[in-house]
DNA sequence: TAGAATATGTTATCTTTTTAACAATTAGGG
DNA sequence: CCCTAATTGTTAAAAAGATAACATATTCTA
């Protein structure tokens, strides 16, 4: 009754993807158990931050001893839902489109990229990474028809907010948006604005404020 | 002295890049004044919060009119440091090291874009984007004779740490980092994990949350 | 088998963050 | 030139999140 319904905070959320991360690395060292305090090191969370998080979705320590390593990473594995099947397409078959189509996240987390498209006549029938690029003309069908629920939209900026139209109008379930846009969908597709330049501004950010803080102490 | 050695709260660096966003498309409009009620219409934090934000850093607005777009604009810009020019490489010319060697987002956020570097030498010598691709050899002579502030690492996950100590040591500022490893490095170095793959966490999460609750419904 | 050591689950406290409320200021209309 | 409407900056209250503390349970040693 409480890991269902009640959804998930998202700054739990947001931790998962690193619990997820260490735990895949320790499994396939020879440790077998492994204590809030020890992840809280390796994570930079605090160990009692640690516990109320893994506490939320259930009881899977045990005590005086710790987590079980594999069985842990079972359990973020079945609260993130990787045990089901996503069909998941590219849109957009240029640099970072077929960068993503030799990502290797897809597999480990229940992903299965079906197809890439692009506009691009030149680029249509191309094979990257086994998998034919094929045309935006035959989005639609090809959605429809294979059940499709995830779309990775890397076309240009320009395009964006129309495909995006056309991927809802399909039925799509979620949108991976990699264009700098805002785009517009409805209340009932899932949008994750990748906002790849993102991690550019926190870096220019935090230099800034040494900068500053240099500059500052130079005066003292 | 308010905005200076203090340091910003994460939770408001991680809205700056959402408000450039929409600022970026905004100020290319011929809309002059935006009021904080409808930039929350367009970002989804409250207005309240917006105002909060934009406050701790001085006072942009002008009451009963707004915030002047492209005033607010420039301040963003300068709170986030694109005013200065900061020297940036790609360690890595894969798919994605290259696709990020098309990458539009660096001049207009102040990053100057200066070489590629890669181990393989079948890679050596190629250019892209007018940048030609280097030999892994020279990167500390490289990064110490020009003074280089970040490195964007897109190196095979296994090499990761070996490269990122060797930037470290070569004495690099920041490190965009891309690798699924969790990196090690020293306190004055600035680390930001791309995690690339969060984006499929967070989305595969959601869907699981509806999937979950679509069932829990039927039962009633 | 008792007692020390360990590490969880959980409650209580403290901190941060967000929202709500409102006084103060400015623009514009009559 | 006053009065209404708009919208900020700022303070007060509420909510969310993180840390600290500890009771409880389990292992291990002597």
């Amino acid at each position: 009754m409480k890991p269902d319904s009640k959804k998930i905070p998202n700054i739990i959320i947001s931790r998962l993807p690193v619990y997820y991360q260490h735990l895949k690395k320790l499994k396939d060292s020879n440790k077998e158990y492994i204590s809030s305090e020890e992840l809280a090191k390796l994570t930079g969370f605090s160990s009692s931050l640690i516990r109320k998080d893994l506490n939320y979705f259930g009881t899977f320590g045990r005590k005086s001893y710790g987590y079980d390593i594999y069985c842990l990473f079972q359990q973020i594995n079945i609260i993130m839902g990787f045990n089901y099947t996503k069909k998941i397409i590219i849109i957009g078959a240029g640099n970072l489109g077929q960068a993503l189509a030799y990502n290797k996240g897809y597999l480990e987390r229940g992903y299965s990229l079906l197809a890439l498209f692009d506009k691009n006549p030149k680029l249509i029938g191309l094979v990257i990474n086994d998998l034919e690029i094929k045309s935006i003309d035959n989005l639609e069908d090809f959605i429809k028809n294979n059940h499709i629920d995830v779309a990775v939209l890397t076309v240009p900026d320009a395009a964006a907010q129309k495909i995006a139209d056309r991927l809802t109008a399909a039925g799509i379930k979620a949108i991976w948006d990699f264009t700098e846009v805002p785009l517009q969908v409805p209340d009932d597709v899932i949008l994750e604005e990748q906002l790849i330049n993102e991690g550019l501004c926190k870096l220019s950010v935090k230099m800034n404020q040494l900068r500053m803080n240099e500059s500052e102490t130079k005066k003292d």
